[in-house]
DNA sequence: TTGAAAGCGCTAACAT
DNA sequence: ATGTTAGCGCTTTCAA
């Protein structure tokens, strides 16, 4: 067993409640005291129970964090600026992968409540009730998503419900109006989960955009939103009347790269093609990626600084920018 | 405040002993009362307080895994498999990120402590005798490191330390033989973070293989063991003089790879490159990629597995063997 | 300024 | 088969 600070306590000569007191910096100690203690601690080499100071306090100095998928270059980012950032306050981190799936997510919601003091849901894939649910119990920072507020005020959303997002908006109007000035005349867009409330984001931004330019949108979707996904999605793409593609974000748009490569299909002479995060390192992508810039690492921390400085009701969004490199071009004419 | 045992109790009538008992499916307790204790538990939405049940038994249910990088995909696809067998034990996962210093590695040993039952330690970067304390303290996993019990026995290895490892010595013999085959005289070697025992596996590895074969060897170094960095190592090599390069992992090789593109030399013809992990999806790299194959997935597999039924002074080794695909060809002649 | 004692939610002897 | 009781390690009233 540890040490524990009854030992510390009696190896000090004072009672429990003063050598907390010591432990703690409370102001009523007298310094010698406090000094005695401090000593014995150091000698004894002891570390507080977080255990028995949690169930002491109600709070565990921990929070939850929940990710559709820890593989994912978007998600690590994130989580290693949020680690970052909660690790310099010295709150510790329980990670779960809830592999997109919801009935995951729910299971891990309920494994970390009670052992965390705030949970972070990454592009959660629950439904608007499970989350309202959760953020009853203790707060919730939603990172990448927003719930129906609007949708008719069904559900009154708790003081403790944070939502940070990404204001993809008018970078992807942006993207479209890039790619119609370079005489792009139709966009297909390969779409990322179905379940992904930034997916449907992206998705309203472009058919609106597109509107506007009176350009036809053509939406396929990916098995999976990484390379692999990319590289399977080109089969399901009408070659012989698409100059142009968006993709649901940067792993994907390697993947189509990759195979356009192995296609034959010159990129950007005869085929534009746009990502989204900006989350490849310089010269990954060849050529390189005009993307979406919506930065990973500043959602981590945003939502760490939600975390840290609570706010009732607090929302916040990053914005994004369109990143122009050489994967886009005018549009071939078509045979 | 949450429903508590005792208030399950109540509601069912028994005392909170048998609501516990009934809960955790003890035997000796009858059917009609469990019945009533477990509706109760239903209708209040219960959930055990893991703190409460933690400070009772001593064990937490959670493990703490400490990573040089969260950000890595080596490391990210054992986190994934590590997590996928641990959460279906039911057990939760506190991440930590060292960022490469041993200081910082410390101070997540400390914080998680007495809150973990377990501790994994991926690529540790501590001296042996921190990590012998530690295991003093509580099991611990060494993944893809181990201690030089060697060191004429000086210090005594604690039972509750599994080693986990990737037995890379034959592969990096066979990727040598193979570059002599192919008539290279000389390899360069594209180094890791200098604390990492691996990349000292490697190195000597291919020293060995490389005296065997009478074929001088270089070594350079890289600032980060990621795809920039490999960009960035290429300014460090003799190009007039190197015909094949051996790098520390898949990203720095890719790395190089697109950094050789940019200086126009051509691969495989006239430069070989081979990597270390076989971690990039098929297609990724351009032309695809000679490399060991030292599967991150199947090293969280066997350290998950070291974690759930452990062993005293429990090892294991991950085989790896060397894939040849297309960027690695007979030398060219040096003019 | 310090100590005694209660209690956070739970489990595990020991009794019955 | 169930109840009583004593903690697990800590903080925090309340008294002194």
């Amino acid at each position: 067993m540890a040490t524990t600070i009854r030992q510390i306590a009696s190896a000090a000569g004072v009672s429990v409640a003063t050598a907390s007191r010591a432990l703690n910096g409370a102001p009523s100690v007298v310094d010698r005291t406090r000094e005695r203690v401090l000593a014995a601690a150091a000698l004894l080499d002891y570390t507080p129970s977080r255990l028995g100071r949690s169930l002491a306090t109600g709070s565990t100095g921990n929070v939850g964090v929940i990710l559709p998928d820890v593989t994912n270059p978007f998600y690590t980012s994130f989580l290693a600026e949020l680690e970052s950032v909660l690790g310099a306050h010295d709150r510790g981190i329980l990670v779960g992968d809830s592999h997109e799936s919801s009935e995951q997510e729910r299971a891990l919601i309920r494994r970390m409540s009670g052992q965390v003091d705030a949970l972070v849901l990454a592009s959660s894939r629950l439904p608007d009730a499970d989350i309202v649910a959760a953020a009853a119990r203790l707060p919730v920072v939603l990172a990448n998503r927003l719930l129906d507020g609007d949708a008719g005020d069904r559900l009154e959303l708790p003081e403790r419900l944070a939502q940070i997002t990404l204001d993809i908006e008018p970078a992807f109007a942006e993207a479209v109006r890039h790619l119609h000035a370079l005489g792009h005349r139709s966009v297909a867009y390969l779409d990322g989960p179905p379940q992904s409330w930034s997916g449907r984001q992206k998705m309203r931004s472009l058919e609106r955009a597109c509107r506007e330019l009176r350009m036809p949108l053509a939406v396929a979707a990916t098995a999976t939103p990484d390379f692999v996904g990319g590289r399977r999605a080109l089969a399901s793409i009408d070659l012989t009347h698409t100059t142009a593609i968006i993709a649901f974000n940067d792993e994907i748009a390697l993947g189509l790269l990759s195979a356009l490569r192995d296609a034959g299909v010159e990129v950007p002479a005869r085929m534009s093609v746009i990502g989204c995060d900006d989350s490849l390192p310089e010269g990954l992508a060849w050529p390189s990626l005009t993307t979406v810039d919506s930065s990973a690492r500043t959602l981590g921390a945003l939502t760490a600084a939600a975390i840290v400085e609570p706010k009732p009701h607090h929302t916040a969004t990053v914005p994004t920018r369109l990143v122009v490199r050489d994967s886009t071009a005018e549009a071939s004419v078509l045979s």
